[in-house]
RNA sequence: GCGCGUAUAGCUCAGUUGGCUAGAGCGCAGCUCUGAUAAAGCUGAGGUCCUUGGUUCGAAUCCAAGUACGCGCACCA
């Protein structure tokens, strides 16, 4: 036999201990060195164009696996979209300016301040923002790179920059984009001109948490991080009412520095002040306030949460006291003996408008029109939302609304729109003028009396304020206050929130449709945000309608220059430069120095413009841009008009909408005047989590590194916390795991995950393949032998062939949606039940020599099986291509290597440069797939009746018996009773239809589903009625159609009832919904004898295995035993045994040189012994 | 505080227009099969479908309230 195999095309292929990485990264050369991607490209050049847009990844460190998520889908896409012959761009983004990185790089350079920063060359601000910038380029350049290599590493086919050359261009030259490149600042100069031309372009004044060691204003996000429980001083301050005197409102507060900037007093027009009197004077207090236990309740959420969810007290630090109720702090002020007296009480309402006299009204702060100091007043006046005021004058009770409560302080709030957000807020609403006491460094400016060079963050500066309020009778009380504060994250000091002047885009009324915020809302109506169940839409117009103006400053150095020009003399006069060329032509200094530079600072500082109203010089303001700006303009920047809008985007959706889709689809919005979307399709995706469900953070040791999940392997902890190492898990593996999860749902990953999706997929796939080409090379199958045509191959080979395409079919429709996790799951399915587990598993015979007889005969049965398997394999390979492309390109080259004759013209050279599988209509067939269907539930309603009778499948039955219930049933066993009996180990299959003897005993249901439509309310007497009848009498008239009872003149139909069925004696059976399978039960002797016969075969083959011997070894074999059955059915069933174990000859005698081994089958003993021949 | 969403087995999640004994994968226990397989098959244990009320002949499913968790927004005087 041996000698009549021919040389085989296939290479053998390894299915133990294969190392998958090693294998990608062999890809990735063969990809380099053949080109392939460039072939690819020039395939499809010219067209019909798929554009995608890429979100720019933060190039600021190495990737990790969260990052490969988006990164996969991206590329999955891509390459779908490439083998549908459509033109692409391939052109992926960095995003390198902003604060990120300039925290990074002060880590490098061990700088703590933006003070280091300016002092990098010791007494040269300019030269130091220029080296500082300069090192964050330098970054920027450095990890852009490793992303490159490590996104090329997962398989991601971009245009990158991979050599020192391409590294040597200029960002603006290089293949991918890069955020800081000319092109992209100078497209937000011009988008940012547009903006001012509409008038939307305001310098405002903002609260902000600011860090006064540091000198800098911290974000949302930064602060989230430095929330800690602190104690500070707090007091009860009393505000005398101008015109009712004796009268008095009692304020209440944890930053007494802000004191010295009160401007107004908020209370909550729904609440109840009580007025009460102690030591002859009258103070308001909030009812719910006054007795209100302050160690209960109270605390924000995010308290409780940290608490453990359930708390109900505050949190309070050790060593503090309690807090007393405000009740008690009047008993107190009342002396021993003496107490307090409620007077009446009046409604919030009713304070409304009235004026007191502020804590420190002498202060010339408190004393300066439109609010303190002078260049906030003049942004004050020069709004128009101001009246021309001083703070003193302004003191006024005003309507805080619901956010002045009764479970915090008394119920009046003291206002300071100079040092709280919501203070500011409500000064501009009620003409409160903002007063700023303190610089960038935290400390009080001149114009605050005693308190001028004191810093706000001092306790001492509390204590001096509470001496000059008790000196002035103005201090109620005080006491020692815990609660949770923010602080810086770098340097851990109190953070002060300071009013501070930044640059915004006015997007129209908020909660309105109008203005700017209507017009993206519009083109927000206009694309489609998948998957579906995010809501993605109503997520983005929910942000949209809710909104504030778009604050676009931050007072950093790395990041775009605000092309803001601000006249020297007059803070509120300003311009927008709109490009590079309309600074040449404005600029009347410093251009020179400027010329040749990219436009960030410290050199387009240098730039001043002559101010055409004043003739005054105008200079660039010295804040950058807000990062978002940089990743919103790629839309524009990057893409040519031909290529917008993009057809998809995708991104990790959590903050998103308010980021990079909000960021795109304004700049979008305005660069087009609402003409144009950014993109037609959004995909957003979750989180990354560990493999236990828990946010990744390095802290913690459980993130991920990509390379250390790609090739490396590491260690992360496992449930208990103990390390646990892993080994590399590889891209593909990865691939798959991101592609088939939920995308709406957070994706849990890890070694395990990564085992699970190896197991179901990758290896059951690469097993089949492994089975193909280890027999197709064994057995000389010759790929180009003309094809058996597919009406002539075997029902199994066109029932495989049927299904595949189904599958192709499922494929498209997936990718076009952009439901790749679809296609993962449908072909998780069919490599899995139907590939693996049914096809080869069920054809395993013809494709080894024992059918070649059949061959032989002409019936070209072997042959049609290879072909079959092939043409499969070839396709799943295309199929999957896009989401695995390093397994489907090894297993193509091996599998398509088979056009070695005819030489390589048959297949291309790589998987990527083939077409994506279209279905092909004429091999569908329906019946045959029903039909299979159909066979497989028998046969596993069959195993499960063996089970229930406990008679495992090596002992052969006589019959099964099918009653079935469908058309499909029917032909099934007509059609593949062979494949029955050998799945059921049976003799015989027998059909039974309907009406048919009683093979089950049946009792009877009603069908509620349908009966109840039917019956309504009357589905219980009805259900009574059916209970109460025999079950055989019943069935038998049921099949006729009728039913004895009529029920007022309603009948019950064979539709509205369901059986259920139990095994007669002798028998045990199965029954799902109409099919009916029981097996005979009854072992014969002749059965007993060939169910010993295939133990021993087993116990045979066990001993080859043991042995060492190969699955084309022949061998001698010895079989003793003492056992007289046991002798008689090996007798009976020699044949058998010696062609299933490769026997050739049968010894008497036990050979002395031979493998040998002693089992015990079905309780009697056996010996064997073997021996290569 | 406001808004949106979620709550189903030990874990991760399906469950369609309301309808039969609520499912899958993983894990666990047991059995089985195996010369392509790191596999695979079968069976079992394991459920207050978050709670309460309502609609209905009938609710995991629809409605209301509550609770818990997640997310977004606003804030923390």
């Amino acid at each position: 036999m041996a000698d009549a195999v021919p040389a085989s095309p296939f290479a053998r292929v390894e299915t133990q201990g294969v190392d998958f990485p090693a294998l990608e990264r062999a890809i990735l050369k063969f990809w380099d060195e053949h080109g392939i991607f460039d072939k690819r490209k020039a395939l499809n050049a010219g067209k019909p164009k798929w554009s995608f847009l890429d979100g720019p990844i933060t190039a600021n460190n190495p990737m990790g696996v969260h990052h490969a998520w988006g990164r996969t889908y991206k590329d999955a896409y891509n390459r779908y979209f490439a083998m549908t012959g459509r033109d692409l761009r391939y052109q992926q983004g960095f995003d390198c300016q902003g604060l990120w990185v300039e925290v990074e790089v002060e880590k490098e350079l061990g700088l703590k301040s933006k003070r280091d920063i300016e002092n990098l060359v010791p007494g040269d601000p300019e030269a130091s923002v220029d080296r500082f910038v300069q090192a964050c380029k330098d970054r920027v350049d450095k990890y852009a790179r490793v992303q490159t290599d490590q996104s090329v590493r997962l398989g991601y086919w971009m245009n990158w920059d991979r050599g020192d050359a391409d590294w040597a261009e200029r960002p603006d030259d290089r293949k991918s984009y890069l955020t800081m490149s000319e092109r992209n600042n100078y497209t937000i100069w011009a988008f940012l001109q547009k903006c001012h031309r509409k008038g939307l372009v305001y310098r405002g004044y903002d609260v902000m948490p600011w860090c006064g060691r540091c000198g800098v204003g911290l974000s949302e996000m930064e602060m989230k991080e430095g929330y800690k429980y602190v104690e500070h001083k707090a007091a009860f301050v009393r505000l005398p009412l101008k015109d009712r005197p004796g009268e008095n409102l009692l304020v209440w507060t944890t930053t007494p520095w802000t004191l010295t900037s009160n401007v107004g007093a908020a209370v909550n027009p729904e609440l109840t002040y009580l007025k009460v009197r102690v030591k002859g004077e009258v103070y308001y207090v909030a009812n719910g306030a006054f007795k209100l236990n302050r160690m209960e309740g109270g605390g924000d959420e995010e308290d409780a949460a940290a608490a453990g969810g359930k708390k109900k007290t505050r949190e309070w630090l050790p060593g503090v006291p309690h807090l007393s109720s405000i009740e008690q702090h009047f008993k107190v002020r009342a002396g021993k003996g003496e107490t307090y007296e409620v007077v009446g009480e009046v409604k919030g309402a009713d304070l409304l408008g009235l004026a007191y006299a502020g804590p420190f009204d002498a202060l010339p702060a408190q004393n300066h029109e439109y609010g303190f100091p002078e260049d906030v007043a003049k942004v004050t006046r020069q709004s128009g939302k101001w009246p021309a005021v001083t703070a003193a004058a302004a003191h006024t009770v005003i309507d805080g609304g619901k956010d002045v409560t009764e479970t915090e302080g008394t119920g009046i709030v003291h206002t300071a729109p100079g040092c709280g957000a919501i203070d500011y807020g409500w000064g501009r609403a009620n003409g409160l003028p903002p007063v700023a006491p303190i610089d960038d460094a935290g400390v009080f400016v001149e114009g605050f009396g005693p308190f001028v060079g004191m810093n706000a963050a001092d306790p001492a500066t509390a204590e001096v304020v509470f001496e000059e309020l008790k000196t002035a009778d103005r201090l109620f009380a005080t006491e020692r206050y815990v609660h949770r504060y923010p602080h810086c994250w770098r340097c851990k000091t109190e953070l002060l929130y300071r009013l501070v002047d930044e640059w915004f885009i006015n997007m129209g009324p908020r909660n309105t449709e109008d203005g700017f915020r209507g017009d993206i809302m519009k083109v927000v109506d206009r694309v489609t945000f998948l998957p579906e169940s995010l809501n993605g839409r109503a997520r983005e117009r929910d942000w949209l309608w809710n909104m504030g103006d778009w604050m676009i400053s931050k007072k950093r150095y790395w990041g775009l220059a605000l092309p803001i020009w601000v006249d020297e003399k007059d803070p509120t006069d300003f311009e927008v430069i709109g490009s590079r060329e309309e600074l040449r032509e404005r600029a009347v200094e410093g251009w020179a120095e400027f010329d040749g530079h990219t436009p960030h600072r410290p050199w387009v500082d240098k730039v001043k413009i002559r101010n055409p109203r004043t003739g005054n010089l105008m200079s660039r303001i010295p804040d950058v841009g807000n990062p978002w700006l940089d990743a919103g303009i790629v839309a524009y920047s990057t893409m040519p008009a031909d290529w917008r809008p993009a057809d998809f985007i995708t991104e990790s959706f959590p903050g998103q909408f308010r980021n990079w889709f909000y960021a795109l689809l304004a700049m979008t919005t305005m660069m087009s005047d609402g003409r144009e979307e950014p993109f037609r399709n959004l995909l957003g995706f979750a989180t990354v989590l560990d493999q236990y469900g828990k946010p990744m953070h390095k802290a913690d040791g459980n993130s991920i590194e990509f390379i250390a999940a790609a090739d490396k392997g590491g260690t992360i902890p496992d449930a208990t916390g103990k390390p646990l190492q892993y080994g590399p898990i590889g891209a593909d593996v990865m691939r798959w795991l991101y592609c088939r999860q939920n995308p709406a749902n957070n994706l849990n990953f890890g070694p395990t995950p990564a085992d699970e999706a190896r197991a179901k997929f990758i290896l059951k796939l690469w097993n089949c393949y492994g089975f193909f080409c280890n027999y197709a090379a064994l057995d000389g199958f010759d790929p180009g032998t003309p094809q058996v045509p597919v009406a002539e191959r075997a029902d199994i080979d066109r029932w495989l062939l049927s299904d595949l395409q189904l599958l192709i079919t499922t494929a498209r429709g997936a990718f076009e949606r952009y439901d790749v996790m679809a296609f993962c799951l449908a072909a998780e399915e069919f490599v899995d039940a139907k590939l693996s587990n049914w096809y080869v598993r069920r054809n395993r015979d013809r494709f080894w020599s024992k059918n070649a007889d059949l061959d032989a005969a002409g019936r070209k049965d072997k042959l049609a099986a290879y072909q079959t398997l092939h043409t499969v394999l070839l396709d799943l390979c295309r199929l999957c291509a896009p989401v695995v492309p390093f397994l489907t390109e090894v297993m193509w080259k091996n599998l398509a290597s088979g056009g070695r004759q005819p030489p390589e013209s048959r297949f291309p050279e790589s998987v990527h440069l083939t077409d994506y599988p279209a279905a092909d209509e004429s091999l569908v067939d329906a019946d045959l797939s029903a039909d299979m269907a159909a066979v497989q539930r028998i046969i596993s309603l069959g195993g499960a009746a063996r089970n229930a009778a406990k008679v495992n499948v090596r002992r052969p039955l006589a019959e099964v018996r099918v009653r079935t219930g469908s058309d499909a049933d029917r032909r099934a066993v007509d059609r593949f009773p062979d494949l029955i009996r050998d799945e059921l180990n049976v003799k015989r299959v027998t059909r039974l239809d309907p009406p048919a003897a009683d093979l089950l005993r049946a009792t009877v249901k009603l069908n509620k589903k349908v009966a109840g439509g039917k019956f309504g309310p009357r589905l219980k007497e009805v259900e009574q009625v059916v209970a109460g009848l025999d079950a055989r009498q019943y069935d038998t008239n049921l099949l006729r159609d009728l039913f004895p009872h009529p029920l007022d003149g309603m009948s019950i139909d064979l539709g509205d009832v369901t059986f259920e069925y139990k095994a007669l004696e002798g028998w045990a059976g199965v029954v799902d919904g109409n099919t009916q399978v029981a097996v005979d039960t009854r072992v014969t002797p002749e059965l007993k004898a060939e169910g010993l016969a295939r133990d021993v075969v087993r116990f045979v083959q066990n001993a080859r295995k043991d042995a060492g011997l190969d699955v084309a070894d022949r061998i001698e074999l010895f079989l003793g035993t003492d056992d007289a059955e046991l002798r008689a059915a090996i007798n009976t069933h020699w044949g058998t045994i010696a062609a299933e174990t490769q026997a050739v000859r049968r010894l008497d005698q036990q050979p002395a040189d031979a493998f040998t081994a002693a089992v015990t089958v079905d309780g009697r003993p056996l010996t064997i012994a073997l021996r290569k021949v």
